[in-house]
DNA sequence: GGACAAATATTGTCAGACAAGTAAATCGCA
DNA sequence: TGCGATTTACTTGTCTGACAATATTTGTCC
């Protein structure tokens, strides 16, 4: 996001960080009971109100329930608000399951389609602007670099807010989260994925063009040859502890 | 929900929807700024803290951002978890824009359609059974009465539960809701809305019948129906001033 | 052994204080 | 007088300590 400025971050954002990713990365599961308050505090190293805060913030995206007496307790997935930004960016904290990256591209190929047919017919000159910025961007980084894969998901963003729907428009942090992820995939086991930029620039001409169905067409071979590299990526990464998530220079705890 | 026991709930809850629905109604449009979180606290008859937690949850749910000495300022509409059930039952409390009604639809044309396509390939003997003692409630009750109102609700529930797929299960909030306040709009219209008992059924025996083009063909129908008639009762419902609502909720509470 | 009552632990709420951060007003200097 | 640097003031952020509400658990009495 582009809010990352040098703010110092509140402490009750990282308090409510902490506990989310601990929840939904299955450090607590559905009906475990999170440590009290006080304890929590304590271990923070915060004060209790802001503790509160961000058991507040996690209940308000479905993640917890609090009664008095009974204790904070973690709810049912289905009552999360998996689409919720932050609730993403604390899923990929960890690596997801196979099936939940699976659910992330039936959701795209449910959506994306959908969403490029609609905006070939709505978008206004402003998005196609913004389509082509950003594959001027993908063509001049590429996928391997942070700003190339930033400009793809700028491409699917205006995508879904050309469609002139605020609902869906609303379901971009997901997409874009999926597109995020997925390519982190790709890189890690490529090193150069597949160039997918031919793709994208279909989808673009038949927006441009007011062509509904070949938008919607274009959409499907980008989402489904996306899913296949993916699955390739995914059946290909051994499930490997030893090579888990080096960090550069990263220091060796033994216990 | 059935943990709407008797339960007092809390006032942060309160406070939270007060300023939420306050919010998403129009009573602050983005960019405008909150008052001041003692300002509040006072008109509210609550503590500080009460008010603070509030506004964390508001902030969870992208509605507002604060910060100090500026104080806390509404976010752009694309910032709202749009699909959050909080979030959509605070839109209803006041008759949300046409535009509004029609996105709902648009995203119920993208998403059911294709969640009754996987569902009729993907689910199993309870989703079965849930859709079918839905339909009995519909019939035995009418969309006329809360029962049945329920029933229709948990029917398409049931079907984006089916598609085993966690993140379009987890629409069902946003479009139980459009339901739910569509079927309102039409029962104060008409006082006995066209029976769709029947389409309902065609698409519960498709899904039954694990015949997924049958029941994408039934969910368009079933879609495209309730749409034209909420269009219907949305053009002649004229703004009557009856049944207006007071803004921001009340200094205090007879308690 | 079972029904009722008290103890207890946890969240919910309140009050007051100080810290941190930032826009606006003020002061100082050329 | 004009402009930059400084101070001020106001709002949110955080801490502390206390008490209330609530529901589980335990204890008591019949």
């Amino acid at each position: 996001m582009q809010d990352a400025q040098k703010r110092r971050e509140p402490a009750n954002y990282k308090v409510s960080r902490a506990l989310g990713v601990a929840i939904v990365t299955g450090g607590y599961v559905p009906g475990a009971q999170l440590p009290g308050e006080f304890e929590i505090a304590e271990q923070m190293g915060v004060s209790r109100s802001v503790v509160r805060e961000a058991v507040r913030m996690l209940a308000a995206k479905g993640l917890v329930e609090s009664r008095p007496k009974i204790g904070t307790r973690v709810r049912e997935r289905r009552h999360w608000s998996m689409l919720d930004p932050d609730l993403l960016e604390w899923m990929f904290e960890s690596e997801p399951s196979e099936k939940f990256v699976r659910d992330l591209f039936a959701l795209r190929m449910v959506v994306e389609p959908a969403a490029a047919e609609m905006a070939a017919q709505m978008r206004t000159a402003r998005h196609l602007s913004e389509m082509g910025y950003a594959l001027e961007k993908m063509a001049e980084f590429t996928l391997r670099v942070a700003e190339g894969q930033q400009a793809d998901e700028r491409f699917h963003a205006a995508i879904l807010d050309a469609t002139g729907n605020e609902l869906i428009a609303n379901l971009s942090a997901s997409i874009c989260a999926a597109v995020h992820w997925t390519t982190h995939f790709k890189v890690r086991r490529f090193g150069n994925p597949r160039d997918s930029l031919e793709e994208h620039r279909a989808l673009f001409e038949a927006i441009a063009n007011a062509d509904g169905p070949a938008a919607r067409e274009a959409a499907v071979v980008l989402i489904e040859h996306a899913r296949r590299d993916t699955e390739v990526a995914l059946a290909t990464l051994q499930p490997d502890p030893s090579e888990k998530r080096v960090i550069v220079g990263a220091k060796k705890y033994e216990e």
